[in-house]
RNA sequence: GGGGACGUAGCUCAACUGGCAGAGCAGCGGACUUUUAAUCCGUAGGUUCAGGGUUCGAGUCCCUGCGUCCCCA
């Protein structure tokens, strides 16, 4: 099928792939057994004579050429490193040589020669034969500035990646920390699950979820926003320690901090509690960061944020105070500081108050690692009441650089008050601010049976940023959701 | 949702107060067997995001829309 030109650079290009076709040669390439990665290669001992250095494979991209008459030098990238090759027409074979002279910036080729040095001191492949590997009908962005359109990149994700190697390095990063987080979990008795994606309650968590629809069974269904509810049901059914790291998705906006999927991570441990999960959450997260090998004091921005465990730990109420001036069970105190705060208090439920509070004049200055733990109970219908105390519940939230990065409670099993809390809509919370959305299923698992237990959940997004000193979540996400560009 | 900035060649960027749309890289043709952003000679490449308006004249000013980014809620 003829592949149609829009732009004359394109069509430049298209020339020179039948012009390789026409050698007989496949210009999408082929099988190419044996390609040693270019760190590797660059790691073998060479001779002073290129002609009896090692004999090395190596296949990637042509990111930069240097043509000289009868010779190139070009610059061969893959996923390791990149480094020279000549291709001289006397040392390469004809139909190689033809090849060589259709050659493009952002090219696919493999190569056989003899690694030496250059009379300049270039580390130098000399090629002997050269296999094409594919062509790139477009042209790749500037050789040397790369891309700096925003949306360019953006739209063009798969350049980017080519382009900005510190982009490449923060993915890669991502996944050693994935690998580390799934590793270090399995260790310690937890079994990784997969729990419905679709779901007809979008519950565990207080947010918009995306809405679908089943055809054949012609219900409406959500994309879950948490992973929380069918994990506790794992709880009951009794699995016992389980977590899941996987995609949730939020029907809200995109902002340097927020994409509509991300990953999140909850585990729950059958017996444990919301100490249990401090302990584990601060080594795990140790654990993480001592796994990018690079210490424990981490640059995030212009701040270093340093991870040596024991992490303080400080009340909710304690902070309140230190920051707000008033008691938190303190209604008029706090009705007061709200309305100086230019909130209107009349008609919004107490704790409610008190969180917004704590959002304005406590989390600024939580730079941590610190754990917020005893939260006001009204915000969490789904954590057990402390002991002693109903007015708190068990729950922690870890700030770093103020920013929350994981959210633990001792987990609500008593039935009789999950249906309670389920029932009680907080006034002045928005509906897709609330955590109480009734679920008869989940309460009706608890009626079976819940071990006490300890769950977490983190986001991972956010740790990857903190750890890879990245400001915005695009840096540390493949794909970034995109309006689609209209044409 | 509100406010601000930006959108010019494939890429990176110029174009003064409104006055002939330009450069580097990439491309095309030529010279060159040791280059390192190779160099040298020549050459081509534009719906200035889209639509409307003001003006003798608009990339530039005004309005609307689209898109991206930033700040705020």
């Amino acid at each position: 099928m003829p592949v149609t030109a829009d732009h004359r650079l394109e069509a430049d290009r298209l020339a020179k792939l039948e012009a390789i076709a026409a050698l007989g040669v496949d210009p999408w390439g082929r099988r190419f057994d044996g390609a040693q990665p270019i760190a590797d290669v660059r790691a073998l001992p060479i001779t002073d004579d290129p002609m009896t250095g090692p004999e090395v494979r190596a296949a990637g991209r042509i990111f930069t050429h240097r043509k000289m008459g009868k010779i190139r030098f070009l610059d061969l990238v893959d996923r390791s490193g990149r480094i020279q090759v000549m291709v001289g027409q006397k040392q390469v074979d004809e139909t190689s040589w033809a090849v060589a002279e259709q050659c493009d910036l952002g090219d696919l080729l493999a190569v056989v020669g003899r690694l030496g040095t250059t009379k300049a001191g270039e580390l130098t492949i000399f090629a002997q034969t050269i296999q094409y590997q594919g062509k790139a009908l477009l042209p790749h962005p500037d050789k040397w500035s790369g891309i700096e359109d925003t949306e360019f990149a953006l739209r063009h994700r798969y350049l980017d990646f080519i382009y900005d190697p510190e982009l490449r390095a923060k993915a890669v990063k991502r996944v050693q920390l994935l690998q580390f987080i799934r590793t270090w979990l399995a260790g310690r008795g937890f079994l990784e699950v997969e729990t419905p994606v679709l779901q007809a309650i979008a519950g565990g968590a207080a947010a918009r979820p995306f809405k679908t629809h089943h055809n054949a069974l012609d219900i409406p269904l959500f994309l879950r926003i948490a992973l929380e509810l069918p994990l506790k049901k794992l709880l009951v059914a009794g699995f016992e320690r389980v977590f899941e790291m996987s995609r949730v998705f939020r029907n809200e906006g995109i902002s340097p901090k927020h994409n509509p999927e991300f990953t999140m991570l909850e585990l729950y441990e059958a017996h444990g509690d919301y100490e249990t999960m401090m302990e584990l959450t601060e080594s795990l997260i140790v654990g993480c960061v001592q796994t990018l090998g690079q210490g424990l004091e981490v640059e995030y921005g212009d701040v270093r944020v340093a991870f040596p465990p024991p992490w303080r730990r400080a009340a909710y109420g304690d902070l309140f105070r230190e920051f707000v001036g008033v008691e938190m069970m303190d209604t008029d105190g706090v009705a007061q500081q709200a309305r100086s705060l230019g909130i209107e208090p009349a008609g919004k439920d107490h704790d409610v108050l008190v969180h917004l509070l704590f959002e304005h004049k406590v989390e600024g200055h939580l730079h941590g690692p610190i754990f917020v733990f005893d939260y006001p109970a009204a915000l969490c219908p789904l954590t057990k009441r402390k002991a002693g105390d109903p007015r708190l519940a068990e729950r922690f939230e870890l700030y770093v650089n103020n920013m929350e990065l994981a959210n633990a409670y001792t987990e609500l099993n008593d039935p009789i008050t999950q249906e309670a809390t389920f029932r009680r809509q907080l006034a002045g919370l928005p509906e897709e601010e609330s955590m109480a959305k009734m679920d008869d299923e989940f309460v009706k698992a608890l009626k079976y049976g819940m071990p006490p237990a300890g769950g977490m959940g983190m986001g991972i997004d956010r740790l990857v940023m903190l750890l890879t000193n990245s400001q915005t979540i695009r840096e540390v996400i493949l794909f970034p959701l995109l309006r689609p560009e209209l044409k």
